[in-house]
DNA sequence: TTCGCATAGCGAAAACCTTCGCTAAACCAA
DNA sequence: TTGGTTTAGCGAAGGTTTTCGCTATGCGAA
């Protein structure tokens, strides 16, 4: 009984989730482009990377067209909030406020989202 | 050019140090019970893990007593800020405020914690 | 001591991830 | 139409992760 497929998209998905996102639909050498940007790679990974994608469903891709185009399955916020629930489930004992308390004090925020976060904090506290 | 090792450590061995953390020192097979408790698997998968993970220098292994005895190679604040920034780079383009926003308003917190990042939060403020 | 059981270690199996070479198909321009 | 370029797809290589069977070693009880 060997090792079971990873739950959450693995870096290099992910990494081809992002340039969907901020792009929105994109051809396979639209998304390699972006790729070359930070990283040397073949042409072929990245349509092979689209093709198993595309069987996790993690891509959708519109063949009506030439050249196809590809989607992100899911919304980039679903996907994020996915992989955080499963860090705080998997390395903070499930604890939201300690990941809360160690992201702020070991990383920066600028002070918009710090005024942001303390509007949130308000609207929580207010609701008890 | 294949997939190079993980740089962060994998599901399985997040849980048995998630075990070392809580327990402190540990034989391999009381590490094993603990995991029996979560997984069926058999005992020498776990002492396989724990070999991989001593090489790896996840874990310390003291041979002067028997059995042997392990130990997490680094605390659990410093694997979890690992995780984190790797989790802010990867999926939240490098923002802390964004993935603390998020992990507020789409997780519980207890009131206790809450009070904690407010009070963290004037700190942060204070300081500028 | 010797037998039986718990502990430790090795190596290989099975699945996964990422890579790319090579081939086929589609498109475009002359 | 035909030749060249771009796009699409297959399959296998080579590495990682997780699994476990089998063997060996150590320890305690009879």
């Amino acid at each position: 009984m060997p090792r079971p497929t990873a739950s959450q998209p693995t870096e290099v998905e992910l990494q081809i989730l992002a340039i969907l996102w901020e792009q929105g639909a994109c051809s396979a050498r639209e998304i390699h482009n972006a790729i070359l940007e930070t990283r040397e790679t073949n042409y072929s990974t990245t349509v092979k990377m689209l093709s198993v994608m595309l069987e996790k469903d993690l891509v959708k891709r519109d063949d009506s067209i030439r050249p196809q185009i590809f989607r992100a399955a899911t919304t980039q916020k679903r996907t994020q909030t996915k992989l955080l629930k499963d860090l705080i489930q998997k390395a903070y004992d499930g604890s939201t406020g300690s990941l809360v308390l160690q992201a702020l004090s070991s990383q920066k925020a600028t002070p918009e989202e710090l005024a942001e976060i303390r509007e949130l904090l308000n609207q929580l506290e207010g609701e008890k």
